[in-house]
DNA sequence: TGATTTTTGTACCGACCGGTAAGTAATTTT
DNA sequence: AAAATTACTTACCGGTCGGTACAAAAATCA
């Protein structure tokens, strides 16, 4: 067995941060979306040219889909810690003041990449929407998962649906990223967080 | 002054319909959205050459907005004459279910091209992108007005800020759009459209 | 009929697309 | 020091992009 950890390897090292250097790739892509970024505008972004960025992260669809990954562990990581919190209330609560603040944060492009990186696209990007699509949906799930807990746990009245209502605390949550990218503001979010509240069970 | 309403014109009639060709060329737009559609794509939905394209429709961003000015006045009919119902709250009620049905049906693209057309994009489609987030803004601006109507009227409380109310609907309609393109069926949005309603002020 | 006007089909433009071959540079292993 | 391995730079690939020049075709006007 060979050692662990350790971070040496034989051949010249590499000369960038792959770590950096996705983070770039995911701020073009955010702002620009899959079709309307070029291959040329990535290796700008990233500092590096074309056969390095094919030899460390395979392709153009393979690069988005791991600037995905890191969008949700990173930009978007208010969403799975909402998840956690006592009640169902909260639960919608944390997830709409976090988009509200993430969203129409102006230190990163407005909206959200699962919602705009692909949304109407071109034949070429087929498989990279239906991956983005998947995003949205699991997310969806793991919502009526949660509130399925929360009718068990006593803290959501028996009677409400779970999937009509992660459906609907997801429509908003989608429909603040259009938001953003329309210009409001994270205060103007977060008013209509409130409203949206309003429409909740307790 | 020449003959009026006449349809005769001196040289070769042209051998296309425009309107069906927009309808066409619309129903492109809207799947693919503008980066993601080719001069190809739209020449071949709508049985012309590119040529006749750039004579009739000026090029490819003088045919998108030509496309999207269709899309207001056809597919998405609904939303002016909601404006025109007597109460706020009828408004809401006609807007969220006519987009339910709308935008979930599956005589035609899902979603709303006014949103999914050109949300992130290249810098080639700046100019479509600036004028589908001025679209948007001009119908959440339309209904601040028919709020503060409603206000004056007396059927929606002077508590309420017009101006959130709105967002708030913007923000649900928009994201029922994404949703659509998640699969959605117009059942699952009017059940969206129900719990939305129960945050609306009466 | 002949001149004029407009649309049509074909064939092409330079620029850019995503992706790669090949040689050189930098590192570790032996 | 030599061999092996990996990354970097340059230069290029065929294909497609949005857009257009040009001439034949089809209509009206004189």
């Amino acid at each position: 067995m060979s050692a662990v950890g350790s971070s040496s390897h034989v051949g010249r090292p590499r000369a960038f941060d792959m770590d950096t250097a996705l983070e770039k790739a995911l701020e073009v892509f955010w702002r620009k979306g899959y079709d309307g970024t070029s291959l040329t505008d990535l290796t700008e972004a990233m500092g590096i040219n074309k056969p390095s960025l094919y030899a460390a992260f395979g392709n153009k669809e393979q690069l988005f889909l791991k600037a995905i990954e890191l969008y949700e562990s990173r930009p978007c990581a208010f969403f799975m810690p909402a998840l956690e919190k006592a009640t169902a209330y909260q639960v919608a609560e944390h997830m709409l003041y976090g988009a509200a603040a993430n969203m129409a944060n102006k230190d990163q492009p407005q909206g959200c990449v699962v919602i705009q990186g692909a949304l109407s696209c071109s034949e070429a990007a087929a498989a990279v929407k239906e991956a983005l699509i998947n995003r949205r949906l699991d997310g969806q799930k793991k919502l009526v998962q949660r509130f399925e807990r929360a009718k068990a746990e006593g803290d959501l009245p028996l009677s409400v649906d779970a999937e009509t209502l992660a459906r609907y605390l997801g429509t908003v949550l989608q429909g603040m990223a259009i938001q953003a990218n329309n210009g409001a503001t994270s205060e103007q979010l977060r008013q209509v967080a409130e409203m949206t509240l309003q429409a909740f069970p307790r």
